[in-house]
DNA sequence: TGTGGTTTTGAATACGTATTCAAATTAGTC
DNA sequence: GACTAATTTGAATACGTATTCAAAACCACA
C-alpha cells in the first residue's frame, strides 16, 4: 500500500502538499506540483478512500435497500439508482430485503456510515423507521412508504387498485381473486384497499376466500394458483398486485394448459418493461411511461445529501390502465 | 456521532476497554463489561466501520462489476452474490459495466479498498487486467474471462455455440444469422467461434452478411432485426448469442406480426429463468440446472479472501441444448 | 534595500477504531 | 502474609488522509 507519505518522500515535499495536489491543485506551486504528479505516477499511487472518509466524515456512498430484482420493477430501479449515483460520484451499497425482518440489513447499513439511504423495503409500521430518523442522515423511500411522514415517491396505489378492479368489473367479472403480499407493505395495502372498496361498491363480497396473501415468491404463487384452480368454482379473473406476481401466475396457468385470457383473465400492476413484451402483453396498471420511481427518488436523495435541505418531498403519481391481452370480457 | 470515547467516559473506563468489549468480550472483567454494555445502549452507540477498516486494513466489502441486470442472467447472479456476501459478513458494492470503457468504474473500485472483486465485465484483452493484478487483492471473473490466466468460472462457450448451431442445422436451416456482442468479450468470442466452425464444417459461409455485432441494447437489436427482415432473402433462423438478445429479437418479431417458430426460428444461450417462462419457451443452450456462475464465483472469492490461498481456480462447465418452442424444422 | 502583502509550504493535529506494551490488579499457593 | 503467576486494564500508538495554523518564501513597489 503506497500512501501519500511515500509520495511525499519521493517528491521531496510534505504529505500536506501531496494532499493539496489532490484536493486543491491551484494552491500549490508549479514546481512541486509537477514533482508530486510524477511521484504519484511512479509509485502508482491511489488515494485511500477509507482514510479520506474518516476525516471528511462522508463516505461518498449510499445504501440501497431494494426489493428482489427478479421483479423487473426493482431491476429497473436498481439499474437507474446505481448508475445515477456513480455519475454523481457516489458508490452504491446494494442490499436486498430479507422478507419479514430487515434488522440485520439495517445494522449493516448504519455501521457503514453511508451518506444517505434509499429504500423500497420498509413496512408501514416498521419500527426501524425511528432508528432511521435518529441517524440524522438523509433517506428516501420509493415504492413503499411508512406511516410516519418522510420523503417518499410512490404510485397512487389506491387508485391503481381501483382502476384494475374497475377494468375487470367492466368486463363483467365477478369472481375475482386478489393475490398480493403482506398488507403492512404500503403498496399491497393501497392496491388491496382499492380492490376491496371497488368490489364492495358493487356489492361484491371480499373475504379470505378471494384475497390471497403470499410472500410473493414464485413457489408460493404457484401454490396459491394451484389451490385456486382446484376449487369447484374457479375465479374468472386474477388480480395480481404486481406484474411480477402476474407473470408467475401466467407461467403456471400456461404450464397447466390454460389459455389466457380465454379461460381466465389476469391483470397486474406496475407496467414493467417485461409486461410490455409481445410474448406476454400483460394488461396492467402503471404510471405514465417515463417515470421511474428509482430515478426521482435517487435524484432527491443526492440533492438532499448535498444541500442538507430538510423539507419533506412526498410524491404520489397517478396511474392509468394499460389494456393489453391478458384480460377479456365474459 | 457517538464514539467509543464517549462510551468510555460514560462507563468510566478507557477507550481500549470499550473496543475490547466489542472484539474480545471474554478478556474484560464482569463489572466493567456490564458498565460498557449499559453505556452503549444508553448512548445508542454504533461502531464506525470506516474507522475500523482503516486500522484493520480490511473493509469487509467486495465490489461486484456486473453486466446489466435487465439481462436476467445478471439479475440472477447479482442476487446470489449480494445475498451470499452478506451472509458471510461482506457488503457488496455494485457497479454496472460501462459499455466500451470501464476505466472509471475500476478507479472507483480501487480507491474503495474493497477486500475482493468479482466481475463479469472484462474484455479478453482488457488492459485493466494488469491494474487488477497489481492491486494484490483477490479477484475472480465469472461469465467472461481475460486472455491472461486468472480465477474464472464460465460455461463452455465454444461448445454452446456449436450445440446451438448444430441444432439449427439439424432442423435444416442454412440461412442463419448470428447476433451478438463484441468479439473481445470471451462469451461472444466462444459462442461465435462455435457458430463459425460448425457452419464452415458444413460448407456454409460465415461473413459480415450473417454475423451482426451489436452493443446488445434493445434498440440496436431491434435495428438489426429490422434490417434483416428487410432483406430479400430473409434468414430462416436467428442465433442470438444470449437469451437476453433472443428475447429482444422475439419481441420485435412478434410486434411486427411474425410467428415464431413458424416464420423464423430463434435460439438463445444461457437458459435463464425467463427463457423457461411458458409465455416464451425459448429454445436455448445452457449449463446443467442448478449451477449459478455467480454462486460458484462468489464462494471462491470469499474463500480466497479469508484463506489467502493463491492457486488459480478455473472452471469451464459443459452445456447442453434445452429444446423448447422457438425453433422448428423447415 | 526595505516594507507590506500575498502565496506557498510544512508541522501538527484530528477522524474513530484496534492493538501493543507495560502497569496494575487479582488469584493461587505455601 | 508473601510471593509468583495469571488476568484485567489503560496509555500510547498506528492506520492514511484533510485541514488548521504559523512560518517561510516570494512578490511588488517605493
Amino acid at each position: 500500500m503506497v500512501s501519500s507519505k511515500d509520495v511525499a518522500k519521493l517528491a521531496g515535499v510534505s504529505q500536506s502538499t501531496v494532499s493539496r495536489v489532490l484536493n486543491n491543485p491551484e494552491s500549490v506551486g508549479e514546481a512541486k506540483h509537477e514533482k508530486v504528479i510524477k511521484a504519484m505516477k511512479e509509485l502508482n499511487y491511489r488515494p485511500n478512500a477509507i482514510a479520506r472518509s474518516l476525516v471528511k466524515k462522508q463516505t461518498k456512498s449510499i445504501a440501497l435497500i431494494s426489493g428482489p430484482i427478479h421483479n423487473p420493477f426493482f431491476a429497473e430501479t436498481t439499474t437507474y439508482i446505481v448508475n445515477y449515483s456513480k455519475q454523481r460520484g457516489y458508490n452504491t451499497n446494494v442490499h436486498f430485503e430479507v422478507f419479514g425482518d430487515n434488522t440485520s440489513v439495517f445494522n449493516d447499513v448504519i455501521e457503514m456510515q453511508v451518506d444517505g439511504i434509499i429504500l423500497s423495503s420498509i413496512l408501514m409500521d416498521d419500527y426501524i423507521y425511528d432508528d432511521l430518523k435518529n441517524l440524522n442522515i438523509p433517506f428516501v423511500m420509493f415504492n413503499r412508504k411508512h406511516n410516519e411522514p418522510g420523503n417518499f415517491f410512490e404510485m397512487d396505489n389506491l387508485l391503481a387498485g381501483q382502476q384494475a378492479t374497475e377494468h375487470l368489473l367492466d368486463l363483467n367479472h365477478k369472481d375475482i381473486v386478489w393475490i398480493g403480499g403482506p398488507l403492512n407493505m404500503s403498496t399491497f395495502y393501497g392496491r388491496y384497499e382499492g380492490f376491496r372498496k371497488t368490489m364492495e361498491e358493487q356489492g361484491l363480497p371480499v373475504s379470505d376466500h378471494n384475497t390471497k396473501i403470499t410472500d410473493t415468491s414464485e413457489n408460493e404463487i404457484h401454490n396459491v394458483v394451484r389451490d385456486l384452480l382446484a376449487e369447484r368454482n374457479r375465479p374468472t379473473a386474477i388480480f395480481a398486485a404486481t406484474d411480477s406476481i402476474a407473470i408467475y401466475v401466467l407461467d403456471y396457468l400456461l404450464e397447466k394448459g390454460y389459455n389466457v385470457p380465454e379461460d381466465i383473465s389476469v391483470i397486474g400492476i406496475d407496467n414493467t418493461k417485461l409486461s410490455q413484451h409481445h410474448s406476454i402483453e400483460l394488461t396492467t396498471v402503471g404510471m405514465d411511461q417515463g417515470i421511474n420511481l428509482g430515478q426521482v427518488a435517487i435524484e432527491q436523495l443526492i440533492n438532499d445529501i448535498e444541500s442538507k435541505n430538510q423539507h419533506l418531498t412526498q410524491k404520489t403519481y397517478p396511474t392509468k390502465l394499460y389494456n393489453r391481452s391478458t384480460t377479456r370480457a365474459i
